[in-house]
DNA sequence: TAATTGTATCGCAATATTACGATTGATTAT
DNA sequence: ATAATCAATCGTAATATTGCGATACAATTA
């Protein structure tokens, strides 16, 4: 016990949940803002950006990256991430879809 | 050790990321789905519909209230849960600012 | 080759989450 | 009042998350 059921829901509730979950997290928006206010890749400066240890944000870049939110890429010593287009559109598109299928007529409570 | 560091991020991307944390879950997506669907309040039917202990149930539903997303009022003998409109629409209002922040003329990676 | 630099991984401790049985609390019906 | 019904809470077990120091790894530079 204690472990998510995720055999009762269908694929695309988990898969919402676990991109969900990704971005659900303080460090990992700000991230995410960097990248995008960089507007191109940021290598190692989200270290000094952020106030977190150079493991902490590490782990954070691969939840991000298992998410498929982002991508890295070697550039010389360090590495490069940014925004991983296809998988932030879609991700956009099916948060829209939940949010606007509900239409504000019922208040009934 | 362990617990998440608020301290060192704005407002917002906390109370963005307390909300998310709260739809980042396939049942509460669920939950949230059955809620938008019936158009209208649902009482216990969502033990039910989804194959989770009352109690289970229960506490999603507890999680939900707290993150301001849904609402519960009182209908006899069984509680009747709906949407909560307001914050329905501003956490979309947040995520559409964060995603549509992303122009995807970056393509340095 | 050796030193340097940037990043990932390991191991650990503290805390949070998930799920559920059992119980309690509140409201309606008998 | 008593029984019935529905939901919240408690307690507990299993697992996941968060954060960081220490270390390992990989690529460049001296």
């Amino acid at each position: 016990m204690g472990v998510t059921k995720s055999e009762i829901y269908t694929s695309e509730q988990n898969t919402l949940a676990v991109q969900l979950k990704a971005i659900a997290h303080p460090a990992r928006i700000a991230i995410l803002q960097e990248l995008i206010k960089a507007n191109a890749c940021i290598c190692g400066d989200l270290v000094t950006e952020l106030g977190l240890a150079q493991a902490t944000i590490s782990q954070h870049l691969k939840e991000l990256k298992n998410a498929g939110l982002i991508q890295g890429t070697i550039e010389g010593v360090s590495i490069c991430y940014c925004i991983e287009p296809r998988a932030w559109k879609n991700l956009q598109k099916e948060l829209n879809t939940l949010f606007s299928s509900f239409k504000d007529t019922n208040s009934c409570c």
